[in-house]
DNA sequence: TGTACATCAGTGAACGCGCGTTCACTGATGTAC
DNA sequence: TGTACATCAGTGAACGCGCGTTCACTGATGTAC
């Protein structure tokens, strides 16, 4: 039996095998779009017949699963290292934006348009709360003034989804709004809704996030 | 040879067809996305067989441009429809988040994941510009006071994407946030981000609409 | 009104294709004594 | 160190499937004289 924390050869084998499948399979989905990922095409690609992939995941659904879950860890780590380094929005936002751009698939696999009928397993929304916990615990550091919206009575009385994070309502309200006008721009700009127009995508993401932190804070 | 204006019992009965095997296409995707849409799943589920169908589209890519292009014009009609009776931003708001709510699968196919290596044909980009172009009207009506963000002097010398609207910056700043705050919150909303976590998402959207319109305007 | 012809919707067979997945197997790698 | 055995990566054949699309055709509908 292998030791705690070393790994057999073999395991360093598998290890590596599976880490190529899901880098071809990220090709394919950067090609032709996640709906036409093919076991057999990346068994092809990596000189291997198509059956030998079901030693290292055990069904198609399977690898994309994998591939969801292993686009938000990296979110979530690129969110929490951005946050050890400089615990404020700012920081987030533009950690945010440059996974975004470095990681357009993933993004589109985590916040792209649903599968009907798909429901993702327990694991990987725990990411996604921890990636809400960072993205919480920036926004408190925040200096809020200016009137309480209507909407954040609303979130006094609907706060489940904080996790018992003890932020008041104003540093709920700021977190949901980073989340959705920051995602409203990246969404459209990865999309390429903006292409075209003319101005450029970053100074509107600027704008946006200097509304969200103050302009003072860049 | 027909009229101007009218239809021949054949033409008629071509129209019907076609909008019978689109609105099964509609369901088609609703029901496993649109990349699982298939003619031959849409002909048999109209008791005909594959063929047939190649009478009317005269491929697969053609009929979901089609449906692109349809989708499209159904938010610039609802759009139109709306700033007719009351041309303001609130009123647009509404109306699209009731779009939106109502045509889940046609929002996605305008703001979904875009497939890799489509482009869409030259007049489904002119009625983006008309949607655009209504959203422009709109926003000329909101007193803008508040200072000008620096992102404003950038859209000055790159509104190539106004169509010749001579709105000043401060509306076009306004048009695009417009944009991408409420499709932000639509987006995360119908993919189904927000579910679970307690809160009402019509409120959100309000309250980013409140910010926008100001919140007196309601 | 009747007849000859043109149009055109729809059929069924067929094409080649690639898919996910199973199965029995070969052969190399690792393990136990 | 050598031998016997177990593990396991990978193969190739095969399965059934549904796909988009073509083609030659039948039969109904519409048109011209």
């Amino acid at each position: 039996m292998a030791e705690q924390g070393t790994k057999t050869p073999r395991e360093r084998y598998r290890a590596q095998v599976r880490t190529e499948i899901k880098e071809r399979a990220w090709e394919q989905i950067a090609t032709a779009g996640a709906s036409a990922l093919s076991l057999n095409a990346i068994a092809k690609q990596m000189g291997m017949s198509g059956p030998a992939l079901y030693r290292y995941f055990g069904s198609r659904d399977e690898l994309i699963t994998e591939l969801v879950r292993d686009a938000y860890r990296s979110l979530a780590d690129t969110f929490r290292a951005a946050s050890e380094t400089r615990a404020d929005v700012v920081a987030l936002a533009h950690a945010l934006r440059g996974w975004a751009l470095e990681n357009r698939q993933r993004y589109f696999l985590i916040y792209g348009t649903p599968v009907p009928g798909y429901h993702a397993p327990d694991d990987i929304t725990a990411i996604a709360s921890e990636i809400m916990a960072t993205l919480l615990d920036a926004c408190a550091t925040l200096p809020l003034d200016g009137p309480a919206a209507p909407f954040e009575a609303h979130l006094e009385g609907h706060r489940d989804w904080t996790d018992g994070h003890p932020a008041p309502p104003a540093v709920l309200h700021r977190a949901l709004t980073f989340w959705t006008r920051l995602h409203g721009v990246l969404s459209l700009e990865l999309a390429g809704h903006f292409t075209g127009m003319g101005f450029d995508p970053t100074q509107l993401f600027a704008a946006e996030l200097d509304d969200l932190a103050g302009p003072s804070a860049h």
